[in-house]
DNA sequence: GATGAATGAGTGTTCATTCAT
DNA sequence: TATGAATGAACACTCATTCAT
């Protein structure tokens, strides 16, 4: 791609997750870039566009990252020993390639403030945050269950009470303030904390 | 309180609770009370102002609130008994009074969409959805602990393994959409699965 | 007068003189006076009203202070002693009264600044700054010449020359900045130099 | 510069100097222009951007014309005759380039109104309508003075005296009102005559 | 690829003024 | 006497966007 246009949609992306889409004026992009309003409009064709392919990139990179978070899921259920050597590797994985990637978090960002206002942010919204690991879990207890690994009557309610502290910690931690070590540590730190109590 | 500054305060609580303060105009104000822009500036000294005088009202309500709930805990403890018979009933309070109630629900918005752009909005988001609610919730468990009716070594952290799921149905359920009756039944069904898992 | 009104007239006038007549709005004025914007309007018709208050007493201060300095133009004329006597006299009376006086310098201020903009200032600044004093000037000297006091065959040059110290210490002392005793000393010693020097 | 640019500034120029700055809106200086308001927020930053170009190009013009004018002092000084013939010339040159110079005798307008106001303007009011033009003269007549061409033991004063008419003349005749060509005249007539006064 | 120039619609805000109380 | 409430017109300024170059 274009480098202008790379800069144009890094700076975007910046300014859209610390102020949201509406707050953020093309001339804020602009004066970051260091070019001139009107050569956005040579690479995007309005403003719209440029949230609409930062959108596109979070969910090809969603889309591949569970393609192959996938891919490790046979091996997690082969032992005992493997998974409980694989999960924390899986949930490491999960955090620093989604939950505290710059820019998946940056997007999450904007997810999380412009969701009420902008229906298509809306839908990813729910579906990033809410449906999709919401069914990965399910899917993944009620296997679990299957192969007897461990015991699971309702993979739903499971799924929901495995999420929740994530989605709890990710608001707290990861997407409150800027996002620093420090805070991707306490994360983790907490994170691990539910998933040792939630396989107790 | 003037009929008219009541209005706009209720217009101005609906819409920035729709799109984020920035994001609506006194415009969009003035045409849902049907007034001109210039008598909100009879009312209040700027667009600012209004947000200022809907989060004072917020934490009136949110302060009344708690000394109204804190006035319940000593029964609480009286017996277990007590514990399972008040325990859904100051539940259903802090969800029908707080959580689900149309003032708080849509404040609750507010500083969900804007805490990240204002550092007012940020300081209240920060307490109110996070702070406060662990620090009580930690002070009951420890209390509970000390008074041998729950066994509880961490209490900071059984605090957060409570509130998780509220905070992560308050998200799905309350503040992802417009709020209906269902949407709050949905909430309370979830939330008291997760509250007897707990107690399990 | 009204005390309130006496009150607007007087944060009127020192705002006028400030900062211009347009550029002073009415709120200004009820800030300072303390009271409501609609309170002016019982007392003024309109913003103009207040201005046109100021000017007519401003005129009749000015036209009582001829009166009472033509009063003491025959006793000048008696004896040289006397003009010598006199002279300096009359010129504080004319600084003090006027030029320095408190309310008159403040509307020459009002005057000066706005004398482009208002037709109605524009006549009274030409004719209190210009015509008037060199009128008056120009009779007493051609009354001085006939009487053989002075030599003088051009009056009216005459009384520019004298006058053109005036106004210029006037605009460079006294309503250049803000008046102060020292500034009043300054134009003083400087004004008795320049009529030592005329009457050389 | 670009024309439109130019337009504004001519504009601007002219209103400022009519009714001083914060009276003209930028409304005024379009309708005149012929352009949208938001053209002129291409061309300036701001409504006070327009000003200090102005000023900006007033300063320009006032110092280069102080250097031009400089060169000549050597010749002035050579003989007596050079000195009578000399003076006028140079007098025409600051009053035709300067005093009554269409550019110049606009911004003299707005300093002389905005002055109290503005303190910028005030500084450029203090310093190009007393400070050096008195600092100019002071130094010439010492000059004189030590050359033996005039005597004069206080320059200081001597300059002030010089100077005082044509401040005099200069509000009296060619900012009071509309500049016309007959004023012009008004003007020389009578600044010659006090030079010719002033050297008897 | 990029920009200089322009614009129409909209933003928050201020203003002098009115009028019923 | 004074004010609470309201307003229409104006204000400086910002916005996303267009288009010829």
């Amino acid at each position: 791609m274009n480098k202008t246009k790379e800069e144009i949609l890094d700076a975007a992306l910046n300014l859209f997750s610390q102020k949201g889409f509406s707050t953020v004026s093309i001339r804020d992009i602009c004066s970051v870039v260091n070019i001139k309003e009107s050569t956005v409009y040579y690479h995007f064709q309005n403003k719209e566009a440029i949230l609409n392919e930062i959108l596109k990139q979070f969910e090809n990179h969603s889309e591949s990252l569970i393609a192959k978070m996938s891919s490790a899921f046979p091996s997690l259920m082969s032992t005992p020993q493997a998974f409980d050597n694989l999960l924390p590797k899986i949930m490491n994985q999960y955090i620093d390639n989604y939950l505290a990637d710059p820019f998946c978090n940056k997007v999450i960002r904007i997810l999380s403030i412009d969701h009420l206002n902008n229906p298509k942010v809306h839908q990813l919204y729910s579906y990033w945050l809410f449906e999709k690991p919401l069914e990965i879990q399910q899917f993944v207890f009620s296997v679990f269950n299957n192969a007897g690994i461990i015991s699971c009557d309702d993979p739903a309610f499971a799924a929901e009470k495995f999420y929740a502290p994530f989605f709890f910690c990710l608001s707290r931690y990861l997407i409150s303030d800027e996002l620093t070590e420090e805070k991707i540590e306490k994360f983790k730190e907490s994170i691990f904390k539910h998933i040792k109590e939630y396989f107790r």
